[in-house]
DNA sequence: GAATAACTACGAATAAATTCGTTGATAGAC
DNA sequence: GTCTATCAACGAATTTATTCGTAGTTATTC
């Protein structure tokens, strides 16, 4: 199905950006990225250069600036990352992965609500 | 506090291994990973003693075979790598990253109670 | 139209991860 | 004791990821 290579840790956060904004120039991805990775300009051009002939981004050519968007959705890239996960580190066991989750970050009550009704949604879901 | 450098992927493949065994020689690691990757004994004895040498395991010398165990426990690691994982790609949101997780696998009705029992039983802790 | 700035392209250096061949030592079989 | 199998050690080749310098092109400013 997905012959989109999977994102590396760098490319990871460039596509960050490009799902925040939906599409942006090398320069735009840049300032935004910032001082968080103290690389340069060519950096980030290459990494994005790489990323349009591996087939993450696509780009707009037309104009002088290339205007970049990502391939992928940001939520179906997120689910295959997850899903890698859970079949190398959790023996596919879904509900091990979420028990960690648990542990790993500190959970308000607030966002406890939202993984239960996110459970209570999908219960019903599979009952009908 | 932990000065564990983050295993990649070839390690994590074997601390999936010493993690089940417990303790094992490298012949014993490289067995059990089998043909799932086409490497050859040596592959596997250098990628342990790297592993000795940054720390993710101990091993006893005792023996002509030395004898590997894993310094983290399986649990320790797993939270890292999802802790991580939700900043990273997440934002730092645990729901967000159960949501795409049960997108991602498909889990049936058992794994869900299971899921849902451990949102009670973290809801009922951090009201008390 | 000359100088400056912003851009792409690209080669190449560096770094990190993975792979394996070879060597030398030790143990066990005969 | 000699032969064979098994082991650790280690150097080095390979691959992949990341970084940046330099060159060439196009637009903009004066």
């Amino acid at each position: 199905m997905s012959d989109h290579p999977r994102p590396t840790e760098a490319e990871l956060e460039i596509l960050g950006v490009l799902w925040q904004c939906g599409s942006a120039t090398v320069r735009e991805v840049h300032e935004q990225l910032g001082g968080l990775r103290g690389t340069g300009y060519t950096t980030t051009l290459k990494l994005m250069q790489l990323m349009a002939a591996k087939g993450l981004v696509l780009r707009d050519e037309s104009g002088r600036s290339h205007i970049y968007r990502a391939v992928q959705a940001k939520t179906t890239a997120q689910r295959q990352i997850v899903g890698r996960l859970i079949d190398q580190i959790f023996a596919g066991s879904t509900s091990a992965l979420v028990q960690q989750a648990l542990e790993a970050d500190s959970v308000d009550a607030a966002e406890l609500r939202e993984i239960r009704h996110l459970i209570d949604a999908r219960c019903n879901r599979s009952k009908s």
